[in-house]
This record gives C-alpha cells, structure tokens and sequence, in this order.
RNA sequence: GCGCGCGUGGCGAAACUGGUAGACGCAGCGGACUUAAAAUCCGCAGCCGCAAGGCAUGGGGGUUCGAGUCCCUCCGCGCGCACCA
C-alpha cells in the first residue's frame, strides 16, 4: 500500500476491474429481486455539469448501496439527444446538428466513465438514433388509429421578419431573439395526443404513487387541475345565423352578476365586428402579437375594447356587451370568458378600469359591499342575492339550481373541466422524430406503412434560422402516397423531444430488440424502483411519461401503469454570481472563479473584484448554474485536480439530494482532505502490523465504546442510504467515527482489532459514495474481494448495548442539569432522580411541582408554579 | 399573475415521530511540528455578559409542560407555467 492517496492511479485501477469484470452488466434473473435505479438521461449539451454530476452520483450511491444489499441492479444510460441548441450551435457553427450531438456525446460519455459510475453501457440509449426513433412513429401511427393522436389548430410564435415559428424561449419581450421584430400568434395546424382522456387516471393514481414526494404529487394534481363547473351558453344572432357564444365557469351561481362577456382577438365574434371598425381591427392585431406564453399572459396589463356587439344572458335575456380581451387565448375552452366583475377580482379591475358596471350576486353574513375597492371575500362562497328566484341558495344549491334550468332550455350542461391540455407534439423544426404522415392531394393525410418505418431524418442539414430546412429538401419531401402511388408530398413538421424521454426508460429494459418497441423483459426491470431527476421535471415529463406508459398498457405492450414507484426530485446546484451593469448596454457577468471575495477579520463578506484587473465586481447573491448567469463550474477541471471521489463525496456531503447546493471551493477542498486522511489512517493501522481476531469478551471500556460507536455508524449509514436517503448525514456519521478511530489507543492487540472492524465499517459505508478510494482501502484492509462484491454487514446488537445514559431535565421548559439513569430505569425511579438533582430544586425553589413528564430516553420536564 | 417548495451561526448544514438547537464540515482564531512555508496534528468558537444568566431557527401572532418542527399572517428566495431540456 502506498503511503499516499493518488487518485489517478487508484481510480484508474478500480475502473478496469469493474470493467473487465463485467460488475455493472445487468441480467434478467426471475430467481432475483430486480432492482431499476433510473436517472434522467442527460441532453447531450457539450459537457457534464454539475447538475449532471450531482444527479447521477445519487443514482450512483442508491446502485451500489441496493447492490451490495443483493439485488440484481439495472443502471442505465442514455441520451436525450433531439433538440434546440443542436440547431442553435448548428447556426452558429455551420456544423450539422448530428454532428455536433455526437460528438458532445463521445464527450460526455467520457466524463461519466471517469466518474466511475456503475452503469451498464450495453444498454445505451440515443433518441436521435433512428433504431430508437421508429418506435416514436411506430406508436404514433398506433394512437392515430385509436384516436388518441389528432390534428386540430394550435398557436404558435410566429416572427415575421425570419418566416419561422419560434420556441418560448426565442421570444424575448415579444421580440424575436435574432431578427427583433415584434412576433405573432399564429394559428397553424398541429398533432395532439390525447391525454386529458387520461386525466381522471392519471390524478386518481396520484395517492397511489407513496414513494413520491408529496409537492410533487400536488404540482400534478394541480396542474391536472379537474374542476366541475357549467358550460353556458350565450345566445346571439350574425346576420341571420343562430349562434351561442359558450363559456365555461365554476361559479355559475355569480351568473346573474354577469356584466360583460370576452372573447380572444382570434374569435370569430372579434374578426366580425373588427370588419366594421377601424379601432376594434387596430386593437385586434395588437392582440395577436406577444407570446403565447401563459406567465407573460398573466402579467399583461388587461385590456380590452367593446365590440358594439352583444349576447343575450341565457336567464335574463338581458343584452350583454362582447368586449375583445387581451388575455383570453383562443386555444383554451371556447376562446370566451364571463366577466362577473362583482366576484372576480381580474374581473373587477377590468370593469373599473372601461366603467363597465359591478353588481353583486353574493351576499357573506350580511358584508357591506363596495363597488369602490375589492376585498378578498367578494371571491368567496355564499348565498345569492340579486338573482332573481335564486335569492338565498348557497354555492352548491345555486349552481345545482342554475344549471338545471339552463339544461332545461338548451343553453347549458353541468360539466368536468380540466386544466390539462391535449399534448401539442408538432414542431417546425429539424432536428427531431419525423412525424410520420404523407399528405396527398387525392386522400388527405395518409400513414406512413409500418413496413416503410422509419422514416429516418436526414443527418447532414444545418439549418439557418429561416425555417424547417427539411421543408426545402425535395429528396425528403417528394415521395409517392401509399395508397394511391400518386405523387405526395411528406409531412416535415417533426415531434416534441418531450415524446422521446417519455418512454426511454423502457427501451432501456429490451436492448436490441429491432423487431418491437418493447418486449417482455420490459416487465422484468419496470416500474423504476428509484427515479431521480431534477425538481424542475416535476411536471410535464413525469406526466407525459405516466401517460404514455398509460397508452403502451392499453396496447398490451407493457404490464405497468406507473413507471416511477420511487422518486426523488434533486436540488438546483447553484454558485454566487457577480456582474456588472455599465451605464449603457448589456450587463456583464463573471464567472466566480474569476473573482475574488474579499472578508473582515471576522470572515464577513464586504465586497468582490475581478481578479483581472482589481476593479470591484457586483453581488447578484446565489442563482442556479447556468451560461446566461456565467456561474457554471466545470466538473472537468474539477476531476483532474481532485479526482473523480472528491468530487463524488463534496457534491453528496454538502447538501441532502433534495436541497438547492451552493457550490464552495474550500468546501470541496475539504472534502479531497478527508479522503487523504482516510487514507492515512488505513495506511497507518496496516503498516503497524497484523491484527488478531477480535473477541469481544475482553475489550477495554473505551475498546468497547469504539466499538458500539461503530456499530451504530454502520446502523445509521444503512438507514441513510436506504430509508432516509440523506447521504450528508451518513458521511457526517463517518467522519464522526473515524475521528473516533484516530483518537483510540491501539497500543494493545484487542484494541488493534476493534480499529480494524471500525476501519471496515468507514470504508464500506463510504464505499457507495467513494467506490474507487474504497476499492483500494478495501484490499489493502486484507480482503481479496472486491468491495462492490462484498455483502452490507448489520450492526451487532450486542454491540449496540448501553448501561447508561443521560437525561435532560427542564424547568419550565427550560434546560437546567441533565441527570445520569441506568438505561432499564422506571418512570418514578427516574421522576425521583430528577426531582433530587441539586440544580433541578435549586430552580423549582418555593413554587409547587404541579406535573412531571418523563420521555424515556430524552428528558424529564418539570413544570412548577 | 397563478401553482408548489424553501428560509437555522461568518458559510454549507444537523436536529428522522412536538422533547438537549447548531452534530459533521468550510472559513476563522490559538498552539505543536518545521530554518521557513505547505501539509499534518491538538485546542477554541452562536450572540450578549466577568459570572450567574439572558437572547437566539426570516418578521409578527397562536396551540402546547415543551415549537426549527403544528396552525394563521407577512416578507424574502427558488422551481414550474405547456415550443429550453
């Protein structure tokens, strides 16, 4: 053994024995508990971040650890490799998006390898890889068949100068990122997927998912969003046609107070009177340019402009004013919205804002209400007043009431809402899944056949910003109409990259298979025993992914309805950001390492400069890493000076998995000085010669003490690592026990093999954290087995036994002496030491003990007047 | 704006089921070793106070013998908002 810790070499050589090992390829095994820990797959960006690092690293930990405890562990990798910047970075290089995503790729994979992650690269999965992609239009083409795949309109960002639709993020004041011109709503047509007739599944199976975090679980439920409300509708004449303006609404027991209806500029209501009035049309096509998206949306300064024409209010047959909103989409329900400014608080402030007129409807215990200032029981439930023969209901007798009537004469229905959208899967973008559709002029759109599948994606486009270049590529476009042979043309838009990393995890569980998406194995590894991924796929990625589970269920490809049963959502790494804003232009931000921090004597913050040239740098406080914010510290650099372990233990250390973590230099520093002192202690003890069995029977007092502080070290890790999932604590817990370890005497053979077993303890509860380090400790403590290959020991009770131990005692609620019981000690036993302490009388003085309570174990609180 | 979280020493955090607030680590200070420095080792350390003791878990209020933990409210920060992934 080497009197040094180099990490090179010994992690070197721990990666090529579990390589020519084979120790991480995973067998099906129906004599084996399977064990699936899943981490999202990463977007092929260039480098590992961070965040990279930190996700899989928990996955890491979770593997080994369930490994050595037996299972049969499956740890994949894979790469989400359809995208944006890969087109961006095409633009800006000239490169073709394949290109660049594989290289990105060779890279990244790499840096995992030098990671030393267990993971079974047999089983690699890549999106943009027609082998994986086919089965993204294989599906699709079966959910069209079924009808869960349809085409209606959606809208889109639409940048007039470029002739392309922009994603959100390419929209930024309402402007397009490259051109600047002010953008558009555009209504073009779309696929969907239909996953709000899964909605009522998907939320109900909520309660059933325990192992996820709660928030998350709610953020569904949320999003999801079912509400039971009445669909009304408001009669009006164009021209001579009959028609209903219709609006959904969960207070249909506020009708009455209906003042005004509005609809979005795109309604046809809107493009009606638009036709007739100048101001309405100049107002309608200011409404159509901004984003589509909804936090812009409800920002944005409400306003509005009458129409001049009206619907009849379907109760009062009072004529109720159209008025064009800004803030109603036509996307969403019927592109129309009842105002009731009386009980709506938006709704309030628009009427104010246009002197449309406030009534109230709803009367709570008799208030006194003010059409003058809003206050927050207006929203409230109560009884109807003002509402004619409805005077006096409450909410749910109102509305139950209302509706009825309103089914009676035809002009409404009680109705389930959901917040949830269908899935919009079209993009008019190249670097994706072709959509796989041909559109011929004799049949419409027509499938392409299953045997003509894939349809593979040209790989040597580089785009230029002004559209799909798929779209201009005749040898893509051009092809023959299945069935009729005439001349057709192939759909270019391409899908979502949210469809590719909805089911990737199953593909990972049937590598090979080029005759289906999936196979029977499938149902070996699913669901996931453990799931980890960052907070910020709360949402839409889970869900979609529990919804096409869902559709690959009701086609018998796959037993499972939920693909997740454990999930653990990790924190956003995030680093100090610093900048400085010139009087003219954009504000310029530096990455920390370039800084420097100055403190007090104190080590108090005061300031920063840029190590450059001295000059004071501004705090922007701590934000998530990222390239826009400059505050993105590379693993790389990282790992080289370090090695893969420090790295591994400062990003489990710093921080519970579930926790924001606020990158630290020093903090990592000391986290390289533990493993070196780790190190030391292990050389120190084999250098000094063997040790002999231990036997327990003729251990010293502080042999002994050693000794049940390593047993409870390990009793603790096992339940951090498994239970609790707190990594930080099970390695506080080691630290604690090899200060222990560093302390003891072992002068003496006995006390030699308790540092021994303590020392096996260290390294095997670190093992998971810190395979490589370990891996050599491990050996070097007299093992010829591998430590991954090692069973999880369990804590010897006998060790764990204590004669005493010592309790608290508060006064008041207050701590006041703390008193020694042996550990079998009665309640009175205890009550009466308490009560005897010196101390404890000194502060009880005059007053009477009115109650003693006793925790066993913890405390005794006396309360005295 | 809406939905969901989080807030504890100079800093990252611990306190798991309502029961000793600050384990473990970073930075800091003092000492040992060294010609010296680095590395390493030993020790000190929430704040106020000589001490006794008092005050402290973002602010305010409540429940309880007892609250970082439960409830109400306000403030700050983070994540998501459907075409970033």
């Amino acid at each position: 053994m080497h009197e040094t810790y180099d990490p090179v070499a010994v992690e070197a050589a721990a990666q090529r024995h579990w390589d020519s090992a084979g120790t991480f390829r995973a067998l099906e095994d129906p004599g084996r508990e399977k064990y699936y820990c899943l981490s999202m797959f990463p977007y092929p960006s260039g480098r590992l971040h961070m965040g990279h690092v930190r996700n899989y690293t928990i996955g890491d930990v979770i593997s080994r650890f369930m490994r050595m405890q037996g299972r049969n562990v499956l740890q994949p990798m894979g790469w989400d490799a359809f995208g944006l910047p890969a087109e961006n970075a095409a633009m800006a290089n000239g490169v073709p998006p394949a290109r660049w995503t594989y290289e990105n790729i060779a890279t990244m994979k790499r840096q995992l390898q030098a990671l030393g992650f267990g993971l079974d690269w047999s089983r690699e999965v890549t999106t943009c890889r027609p082998e994986y992609y086919r089965w993204n239009q294989w599906l699709f083409l079966r959910m069209l068949e079924k009808g869960i795949a349809y085409q209606k309109t959606g809208t889109v960002n639409w940048d007039p100068v470029d002739q392309t639709v922009l994603a959100n993020e390419q929209v930024i004041d309402g402007r397009g990122w490259r051109t600047g011109a002010l953008i558009e709503k555009r209504e073009i047509p779309m696929y969907y997927l239909g996953i709000t007739a899964y909605a009522e599944e998907l939320l109900g199976a909520l309660d059933g998912l325990e192992g996820w975090p709660e928030r998350v679980r709610t953020m569904q439920a949320n999003w999801i969003g079912k509400s039971e409300g009445v669909t009304i509708a408001f009669p009006y004449r164009l021209g001579e046609e009959a028609r209903t303006l219709k609006v959904f609404t969960t207070r249909a027991d506020t009708l009455f107070g209906v003042t005004f209806v509005a609809v979005a500029a795109e309604h046809p209501l809107a493009a009606h009177a638009a036709a007739l009035d100048p101001a309405l049309a100049a107002f309608v096509e200011e409404c159509k340019r901004g984003s589509v998206m909804e936090a812009d949306l409800a920002t944005l300064d409400k306003r509005g402009m009458a129409t001049g024409l009206s619907v009849t209010h379907p109760l009062t047959g009072a004529a109720v004013p159209v008025w064009v909103g800004n803030y109603v989409l036509m996307g969403y329900g019927e592109g129309a919205v009842m105002g009731v400014p009386g009980h709506d608080e938006r709704d309030f402030a628009f009427a104010r804002k246009y002197g449309l007129p406030i009534r109230q409807v709803i009367d709570v215990g008799g208030q006194p209400y003010s059409g003058e200032r809003w206050q927050s029981w207006y929203a409230e439930y109560g009884r109807c007043v003002g509402s004619g023969r409805y005077d006096g209901l409450d909410h749910a007798a109102a509305v139950a009431a209302i509706a009825a009537d309103l089914e009676a004469r035809g002009l409404g229905a009680r109705q389930v809402q959901w917040r949830l959208r269908d899935w919009g899967i079209s993009r008019q973008r190249y670097w994706g899944c072709p959509i796989p559709l041909i559109h011929c002029t004799g049949c419409g759109i027509v499938p392409v056949p299953d045997q003509d599948l894939p349809v593979v994606l040209p790989e040597d486009l580089v785009p230029d910003g002004s559209g799909n270049p798929l779209a201009k590529l005749q040898s893509f476009v051009a092809c023959r109409c299945p069935r009729c042979g005439a001349a057709a043309r192939r759909e270019t838009d391409t899908m979502d990259t949210f469809v590719d990393s909805s089911w990737y995890f199953l593909r990972y569980a049937c590598p090979g298979n080029d005759a289906a998406m999936v196979d029977a194995r499938a149902n070996y590894w699913l669901p996931a025993d453990q799931y980890i991924g960052g907070i910020e796929h709360a949402i839409l990625h889970l869900l979609y992914s529990r919804f096409w589970t869902r559709v690959m269920r009701d086609l018998g490809l796959v037993g499972v309805s939920e693909p997740f049963q454990n999930l653990l959502t990790q924190g956003m790494v995030r680093n100090a950001i610093y900048f400085r804003k010139p009087a003219t232009g954009r504000v310029a931000y530096f990455n920390p390492a370039d800084v420097e921090v100055l403190t007090d004597a104190k080590g108090q913050v005061t300031g920063a400069r840029l190590k450059a040239d001295g000059q004071p740098v501004e705090s922007g406080g701590i934000g998530t890493m990222s390239k826009s914010k400059n505050n993105g510290v590379d693993p790389q650099a990282f790992i080289d000076r370090y090695g893969a372990d420090t790295a591994r233990l400062f990003m489990m250390f710093a921080a519970p998995p579930d926790l924001s973590l606020d990158w630290s230099d020093e903090a990592a520093e000391g986290a390289s000085r533990f493993l070196k002192r780790l190190w030391r202690a292990v050389h120190a003890h084999v250098t000094a010669g063997p040790t002999p069995a231990l036997d327990p029977a003729a251990l010293s007092a502080t042999d002994r003490a050693l000794r049940r502080l390593a047993h409870q070290t390990l009793a603790k890790v096992t339940d951090d690592y498994g239970r609790r999932r707190t990594f930080n604590t099970a390695i506080a817990a080691v630290m604690e026990l090899l200060n222990a370890i560093t302390r003891h005497d072992a002068s003496t053979p006995v006390a030699r093999a308790v540092v021994h077993e303590a020392l096996e303890f260290a390294v095997l509860g670190l093992s998971p954290v810190v395979p490589h380090i370990t891996h050599a400790l491990w050996h070097a403590l007299g093992h010829p087995r591998a430590v991954i290959d090692e069973p999880w020991p369990a804590a010897d009770p006998a060790a764990l036994v204590q004669e005493a131990v010592e309790l608290v005692v508060q006064v008041n609620g207050k701590v006041r002496s703390r008193i020694q019981v042996a550990v079998d000690a009665g309640e009175d036993a205890v009550r009466a030491a308490a009560l005897a302490d010196p101390t404890v009388q000194r502060f009880v003085g005059a007053q009477t003990v009115r109650k003693v309570i006793v925790v066993p174990g913890k405390l005794v609180s006396v309360v005295a007047h």
